[in-house]
DNA sequence: ATTTGTGCAAATCGTTTGCATCTGA
DNA sequence: TCAGATGCAAACGATTTGCACAAAT
């Protein structure tokens, strides 16, 4: 009998994010595994790419870092993550993907959740002829005060 | 006398303009007045550091690609212009300064305006501790009807 | 066995910067 | 005159991609 390598078996938690993986059309691979189980706990908290590469060294793992972006693209599509635009250059990445808005103190560069009841847009214009609306985001500048 | 090259005589709109960089604290040199001259002649328009550049090519004048993007930020932060924060890859400027949101299709990368009375965000949240809101984004998501 | 993902490094792309030269006040 | 602007090219940082190898179904 040959011996063959045993995969480290699935805790149920690591389990029911592989289903959503498989779901979403994702194969449930280690690194994917990885990464959900830091970004997709129920904290809700923004990432970037960089900043989960360093955790995911930090935890002494070693993750491509074109992976990460991968991943992180991969989870957007599947609607797992949500992408935040902000006049930045680089991309953050929200574990909160129910709808809620943003303050965004540009001189940190820090970004802040908007509980989705304390802020309400009303009036929503049509959109263009043979358009649809498919999502509203609100980024709501601020500055330290003087 | 030593014949000294004269710089060719403004008109009257490049005066304007020419005042209105001298009050940003902006010397009204030959390539910003042409940028000004392309940009805040009151039309409503959406460019990038390249869409300029082509249009000034175009036009067959020569300004280096660098001084493009200085002279948009400039503008931008001397408040002639407005950043619109669409995604992370590149800069839109929006030549309508006055308060207003916009619509955009993300797959077609098209950005609409959207008239400032044909939408009203209510409710403003209060901003984090110590700091005040300095302006209210809001993109609104297309896509093409199914 | 076949398909999909990963690692790695090189490539890209928008944007910024350093420095020598030029120009507007 | 002389601080500030421009041109040019090199530098840069975030992100993507190509390809050989590894892992998942």
């Amino acid at each position: 009998m040959k011996s063959k390598r045993t995969p480290a078996p699935l805790s149920e938690g690591q389990a029911a994010l592989a289903d959503k993986m498989r779901d979403a059309g994702l194969r449930p691979t280690r690194q994917r595994l990885l990464i959900a189980e830091l970004l997709l706990d129920g904290r809700h908290r923004h990432v970037t790419a960089d900043s989960l590469q360093s955790e995911i060294s930090k935890a002494g793992i070693i993750v491509a870092e074109g992976t990460v972006y991968n991943t992180l693209n991969q989870f957007t599509d599947a609607g797992l993550l949500r992408r935040v635009n902000l006049n930045n250059d680089y991309n953050v990445f929200d574990t909160n993907i129910h709808h809620h808005h943003h303050f965004y103190d540009q001189a940190a560069d820090q970004l802040y959740d908007i509980p989705s009841d304390q802020m309400k847009v009303a009036d929503l214009p049509n959109p263009p002829d043979g358009h649809d609306i498919t999502s509203v985001d609100v980024i709501i500048q601020i500055a330290p005060k003087a």
